[in-house]
DNA sequence: GCCCCTGATGACAATGGTTCCCATGGTTGT
DNA sequence: ACAACCATGGGAACCATTGTCATCAGGGGC
């Protein structure tokens, strides 16, 4: 399988730049409306297509929410975890090194092998509660 | 709030009946297939509409596998995480204080409140990677 | 045990996110 | 510029899940 070089083509770069601009994450959807209100827009098989590619090519995360809609952020490379607030959509990323360990250590002890693991933060955010009250 | 008792019906036993024979998890059309085949057919609206009680009443776990779909498995009470088998779907329950600590303080440390989160260690249990071989 | 009220059921329609299909158009190597 | 071929987009298809509503049955009251 030779990884093709994909074609730079304007709806990539615009689906490319919304993710740049947007800090928290985001619904395939929600990012087919913002391309619409730029006037950039583009098909919605093209920006699952796309979102999925940058998915493979790990320049986006991926997760669902409790809906179970999938949800894409451009964030820094490398494993990681997110704080994400259920309001606003404010992501901070988190590093938990003992976690990594803890459960891989876990999955060891059961004779498990191939091991990956989900984890992930909901909460309100300061602001967010702040202006609830 | 009063909680109305829920009535004992035959579809309401059948499903827990299902639940209590399971190990691993289970989607709710694969609940509906096994009680097709027992002779016990349940309308799929009824499957649904059970489980979904039985995660309110907190009797049942409920978690997403990577296809979105929703799996429901039978669980000892209190809060814990899932080892859950890719191939097979056993299961073993694990529990982790450090990690919930970690996790509410990296949260408090960032001002949020409110907060839950989800952690799930998926992987290829000894007797599945075996028989891959 | 019998009735009746009311909540539970189930067949089907509807929803909504996501993927598939395929004719058309744009990109890139030459 | 040319041509080959990948990407696009609009709509249909898919599939898990939820809603609708006429009918059914559990269980409290008698």
């Amino acid at each position: 399988m030779v990884a093709t070089t994909p074609r730079n083509t304007r709806q990539r770069r615009a689906v490319a730049a919304i993710l740049d601009d947007l800090d928290g994450f985001a619904s395939a959807q929600e990012i087919h409306d913002i391309l619409r209100h730029r006037g950039e827009s583009v098909g919605l098989s093209t920006v699952y297509r796309n979102l999925q590619a940058l998915v493979d090519a790990s320049e986006i995360d991926a997760l669902r929410n409790d809906d179970g809609e999938v949800l894409y952020r451009q964030c820094s490379t490398g494993h990681h975890h997110h704080l994400v607030c259920r309001a606003c959509g404010r992501t901070i990323e988190v590093a938990g090194p003992t976690v990594e360990r803890w459960a891989d250590g876990v999955a060891d002890k059961h004779g498990f092998v191939d091991v990956a693991h989900t984890l992930e933060i909901f909460g309100t955010c300061g602001a967010c509660a702040a202006s609830a009250d």
